[in-house]
DNA sequence: AGCAGGTCGTACGCATACAAACGATCTAGC
DNA sequence: GCTAGATCGTTTGTATGCGTACGACCTGCT
């Protein structure tokens, strides 16, 4: 979905909206152009390598974690994926259904959960992945091998710098006025 | 939510998976890289900025291009924030319940309904833009100037070659091996 | 043994998010 | 004028996605 705008037609729009008030031009460009880019290239390897499969983009990075780790703890699952708990029990629960995974009570700790593939979704992901992996070539085919190594280190350091210092960022900013909570969540049951 | 694993636990696992299986490896990074960097970009965000005002990401992406434009044709605004026309209508339900926003039909079209903030979401702009480029700033805070103009560069690069050449490529697999369509979606009223 | 406090997976509420279907509207050709 | 096709915004169905609530369960202290 290309924007109905040129470049320097929106750039020209910036620059008469904001008018006297200052701006990070290059932070604004690097944060923007990230989003744009790491949308576009779900929505292509969405409907190029995973369409064949009928598997979303979530779906497939927590059938590609299980398929590394072999066998996995939900939680780790979550965390390595990068989706909540809660947003990981719905996607189990469409991988289960169409028997592309199984979960199984831990041995040891009855609160956890292990998480495995199935034969078909170990078949599955082998034939897969390799078209995936075509397509994500694909997606850097405008980058040489270098550039695209200098791009993974760069976001690398984007990724650290917020593991890092964003809860610590965050805090301050609250300590400074004070948010309302998040709008969802289950409600008391009064 | 940092991995659980390290870099280079993962790699192992990877390696010893993949076994014989060849792999673009600097392309398989960029892209995991990508997502991950927007993914937690967007999360810090939403809860830093965005959650004082209690607006999601893409709810101050169409006020922020609404903004912009002082009027916009919806199906542009829908294109200049990067979703679909189906999520805008709902976004723009959120924005006006909020009293930030406000649509109207097309003078000389009926197909057509613009877009346009009310003095509330202007007011909220103004205050609220500042403090969200403040927030981009920090996102990048990783890297100097010249590092964060060469990644937008390199994002721009990716965007384009998808944007161009994306929807061709697309094609060209599906007439190799016809894909099944996306779930979702209205169904046929039989 | 009991229980307080923590952690886990799941349920739930709200808001996206897309694709397909739909009705209203415009336009081209007659 | 009329109508077939195109285009627009909205609706509907499926699936995430997060934060919160909650019950089950484990751990450590007594």
């Amino acid at each position: 979905m290309p924007a109905h705008y040129s470049l320097s037609e929106t750039e020209e729009a910036v620059k008469r909206r904001l008018g006297p008030i200052p701006v990070r031009r290059e932070a604004l460009a690097a944060v923007s152009n990230l989003y744009r880019a790491a949308a576009a290239v779900r929505q292509h390897l969405e409907n190029s390598a995973l369409r064949s499969a009928d598997l979303t983009w979530s779906a497939f990075v927590v059938l590609w974690v299980v398929w590394i780790w072999e066998e996995i703890e939900t939680r780790h699952a979550a965390a390595e994926a990068g989706i909540s708990k809660g947003t990981l029990t719905g996607i189990i629960k469409t991988l289960e259904s169409r028997g592309l995974a199984v979960r199984r009570q831990h041995p040891d700790d009855g609160r956890l959960a292990l998480l495995r593939l199935t034969p078909e979704g170990l078949a599955l992901m082998e034939k897969l992945f390799p078209a995936f992996n075509d397509e994500e070539s694909f997606v850097v085919g405008a980058l040489d091998d270098e550039e695209s190594l200098h791009l993974a280190d760069t976001l690398r350091r984007i990724i650290t710098h917020l593991e890092e210092h964003g809860e610590e960022r965050r805090e301050n900013l609250r300590r400074e006025s004070p948010a309302p909570p998040r709008r969802g969540g289950r409600r008391r049951s009064s």
